[in-house]
RNA sequence: GCAGUCGUGGCGAAAUUGGCAGACGCGUCGGAUUUAGGUUCCGAUGGGAGACCGUAUGGGUUCGAGUCCCUUCGACUGCACCA
């Protein structure tokens, strides 16, 4: 059959009819599943895309004729820097080539012959979509979860221009090769940290990849350690340190400060100023990346001051160091040499003293560094005392005179949204003279953003330069005023769009409640694994945040997670222009169509683990189709007897039953290459069963029916078009899914490996219900050779698989 | 560097979760159909003549290990001196 003219009628059919409508009215058995929605970058779909498309798509197909409502919406996450990066080489203006590349991607998405209901698309970059963003944005301002502080951003000072991290190459603009710097902004945040305990247990209750579920663990981070408050000799100053071993504070022989902490510059002596201020010049030439290399030479310079030791009093130097972290605890540590493999190396370096307070608890000789736990010594009144009850017992103490405290502390730092970019939703606030910043009022929503405007950097946000745009009335007094220049990060867009998708259309709100809390959270989501942390982290922080602002009523957005894998080029590498190994799926569907190419990407690929291309796996899948289309031709219109020899009969009502029964739980675990598998078998069993019985009973045409309803999510169109061979009515997707009939699972008898002392000696047939004793006789009759005299020590019966004698 | 995942025929991959390793497919070989090639249908296909040997490596647990534990090597991914 013409696959191609075959796929073209039945979109039309399926259009026309109206079949992937979403049923409202059903929405008690709704089942939303959800890919990660298309970047509309310069290129076209590739085969990624259909690898997360394809698939997921035969998954919502099942669960469409398993009788769910499915919702399985399709949209595009437009704004962002690949658009506006493309406008500054050639251009053309971001919204032009981005609504051009969405017209392109709609296209091929329709080709793939997916089961998308149209009438819920998203773009994120149309105002109907960003005013909600940015209503968003005030929501978390006004329950104080979006707040300013100061940033550093990369600042190439040639290009004059903030730089995202990607175009910083070995510290330098990708541009122009200068040394990128870091430079401090006032930026807006959102404050995901008051959200890091829930965000870690939460993972506990999520159908997950559990790798996924470990990195956001990790991301996240959570430690259990105290506070140790630190005096600067001579000064008022204070400051803290976080340690998760307090057991070690009597070791300590220095003190290290982050050279981003402000506390630097008031302490630095005059004599070490100079010194200092060159340090932290250096410092901020040097990305966070590379800073944090760990085969990096270690440096640091002296500030001149001392702290007091809290513990034992005793005066220990102060240092700057660039691998002590503002952005991580409190960006101060102590320097314990003796017992961290990190300060061992610093002191040895910089020759600071070094003195052991703990060895092993056994006794046994121990190396410094020793930084496992063991008995503390040289700790006045703690020696003795083992690490894990040091560690509690020295913050307890300290915490006691007020010097202290036990803390938990997370990696996770708060969300930075703002962004030095033209090409995103307007951050919506407004800086006046008099009142400070303040909000956009709701009602004046959306906040534009207009079309003219310079986006060639040079040197301040592209929306800054557009007077038309800045210039506003301040909404509390009236005066002129500015508004905020920055853009929001396009996380944001995408961390909520799941929500817009069922109420895409509400125009008085970004959804509503009633409606979402029936339609979410969703089923199933699919999308690669570089999202792990960011993207799904920032979406289950957006759900809570908008649950107790009480926008909504459940705690998280995806129930359950699939990741696919990547497809590579044929030379095992991944696909890259330069690398010239693209697949470009076009081309494929081109000659084999669409259902072939998805059915190729399904059998030939473990679907989490993806894998290289291959060209000539394509072609068998056309000939599988070619024989499944035999089959069902020669069906259609064939004269049944009423009965057929019972044994055949029975055999492949057996294989249809195992079938269904695989091909079910497989497409459940997304294990698309085993179902298919399973198919391919009983369409060799059903071949096998023609070739053997001449007068054939209704069994044949039933299975071949089957047949035809278990690959239909998986070959769409094809399907359809057999099914109507098979004069059957329209369409095959309003049909049930075959289930299994148990009572033809069970086989009469089965057949049993023998193994003498675990070596494979027989087979032997028995029973299905078979008595214990029935069958170690008829195992010991098949190897009596073996066995000679007769003699074991132990038979082990395995139901239904083996039997093993020990000898 | 640390963490995670993984390593199975000529190739893509399976393996009921500790129970007959290599399902299914590709490729290859053979047979049938065909004037021939292609298509189609049927069969064989881990290695070895064999007893046997085989899931990166070396050990361990077990009646039994691809699967669990330890060692080494290699690949991929993630994180980045996390105090």
């Amino acid at each position: 059959m013409d696959l191609k003219q075959v796929e073209k009628k039945w979109q039309k059919i399926w259009a026309d009819t109206g079949l992937y409508k979403f049923h409202r009215d059903r929405v008690d058995k709704k089942c939303y599943v959800l890919e990660m929605f298309s970047y509309p970058s310069g290129a076209k779909l590739h085969a990624g895309h259909w690898y997360n498309y394809g698939p997921a798509d035969s998954y919502a197909r099942f669960k469409r004729m398993q009788g769910y409502e499915v919702f399985q919406p399709m949209g595009f996450d437009a704004f962002g820097l690949p658009a506006e990066n493309y406008a500054i080489k050639t251009g053309i203006h971001p919204q032009d080539s981005t609504m051009k590349n969405i017209a392109t991607m709609e296209e091929q998405l329709k080709k793939i012959g997916a089961m998308y209901d149209w009438d819920y698309e998203v773009y994120t970059c149309v105002p109907e979509y960003y005013k909600w963003t940015q209503w968003l944005f005030l929501q978390l301002y006004k329950h104080g979860l979006a707040y300013r502080k100061e940033a550093p951003v990369n600042w190439c000072p040639s290009c004059n221009t903030v730089l995202a991290n990607e175009q910083v190459v070995q510290g330098e603009c990708e541009r122009c090769g200068t040394t990128v710097v870091r430079k401090n902004l006032t930026q807006w945040f959102f404050k995901i940290t008051d959200y890091a305990e829930e965000l870690l247990a939460g993972l506990d209750k999520l159908d997950w990849p559990e790798k996924t579920k470990l990195m956001q663990k990790h991301w996240i981070g959570k430690s259990y350690g105290g506070d140790i408050e630190f005096a600067v000799k001579g000064r008022e100053e204070k400051f803290r340190v976080f340690t998760t071993r307090a057991d070690t504070t009597f070791g300590v022989t220095y003190v290290v400060l982050a050279p981003e902490n402000p506390l630097v510059d008031v302490i630095t002596t005059p004599e070490c100023r100079a010194a200092v201020e060159e340090y932290k010049l250096n410092a901020s030439k040097v990305t966070e990346i590379d800073r944090l290399a760990s085969n990096r030479e270690k440096t640091g310079v002296m500030t001149g001051a001392y702290a007091i030791n809290p513990v034992n009093g005793r005066e220990v130097p102060i240092l700057v160091a660039d691998y002590v972290l503002a952005s991580y605890g409190t960006g101060a540590v102590m320097g314990v040499a003796a017992h961290d493999e990190r300060d061992f190396v610093f002191a040895k370096k910089l020759g600071l003293p070094i003195e052991r307070v703990v060895k092993s608890a056994d006794g046994s000789p121990d190396e410094l560094p020793y930084t496992d736990y063991g008995v503390m010594v040289n700790s006045g009144e703690f020696d003795g005392m083992t690490s894990e009850e040091g560690k509690i017992a020295v913050i307890k103490k300290l915490e006691a005179e007020g010097k202290g405290a036990l803390k938990t502390n997370y990696r996770l730092r708060d969300w930075l949204v703002s962004r030095q970019r033209y090409w995103g939703a307007p951050i919506p606030m407004i800086h006046c003279e008099h009142c400070g910043v303040v909000p956009v009022p709701e009602e004046d929503l959306p906040v534009r953003l207009p079309y003219n405007v310079e986006f060639k950097p040079d040197g301040v946000s592209p929306l800054a330069k557009s007077e038309e745009f800045m210039n506003v009335k301040c909404p509390v007094c009236g005066r002129p005023a500015r508004r905020d220049p920055d853009t929001l990060d396009t996380f944001v867009c995408s961390s909520w769009y799941y929500l817009r998708y069922p109420d895409n259309r509400n125009d008085k709100a970004a959804f509503d409640r009633e409606w979402i809390d029936k339609m979410l959270p969703v089923d199933k989501y699919i999308g690669g694994a570089e999202h792990a942390c960011m993207h799904l982290l920032y979406a289950r922080f957006f759900t809570k945040a908008l649950r107790d602002m009480g926008y909504l009523d459940f705690d998280e957005p995806f129930l359950s997670l699939v990741h696919q894998g990547t497809i590579l080029g044929s030379d095992g590498n991944k696909m890259s222009k330069s690398r010239g190994n693209v697949v470009s799926p076009d081309d494929s569907i081109a000659q084999y169509g669409a259902d072939v190419f998805r059915v190729y990407l399904m059998f030939g690929f473990s679907y989490v683990e993806g894998g290289p291309w291959n060209d000539n796996g394509l072609e068998s899948i056309g000939r599988f189709f070619d024989r499944v289309e035999r089959v069902v031709k020669k069906c259609y219109g064939m004269n049944f007897e009423k009965r057929a020899p019972e044994k055949a009969e029975k055999e492949l009502n057996y294989v249809r039953n195992t079938t269904i029964k695989s091909v079910s739980a497989d497409i459940e675990t997304f294990s698309f290459n085993t179902a298919l598998a399973r198919i391919m078998e009983f369409v060799n069993a059903i071949y096998a069963y023609d070739a053997a019985v001449q007068n054939k009973s209704t069994l044949f045409n039933d299975c071949v029916k089957d047949l035809v309803l278990l690959l239909a999510p998986f070959a769409p169109h094809f399907a359809e078009e057999l099914w109507e061979m098979l004069g059957q009515t329209y369409s095959v997707f309003d049909q049930r899914y075959p289930v299994a009939d148990e009572k033809a699972l069970v086989r009469d008898e089965v057949e049993l490996a023998v193994q003498v002392n675990s070596k494979l000696r027989a087979r032997i047939t028995v029973a299905q219900d078979a008595a214990k004793e029935d069958i170690e006789k008829a195992a010991l009759e098949a190897v009596a050779a073996q066995l000679g005299g007769g003699a074991y020590k132990k038979i082990i019966i395995v139901p239904g698989r083996l039997v093993n004698i020990i000898a």
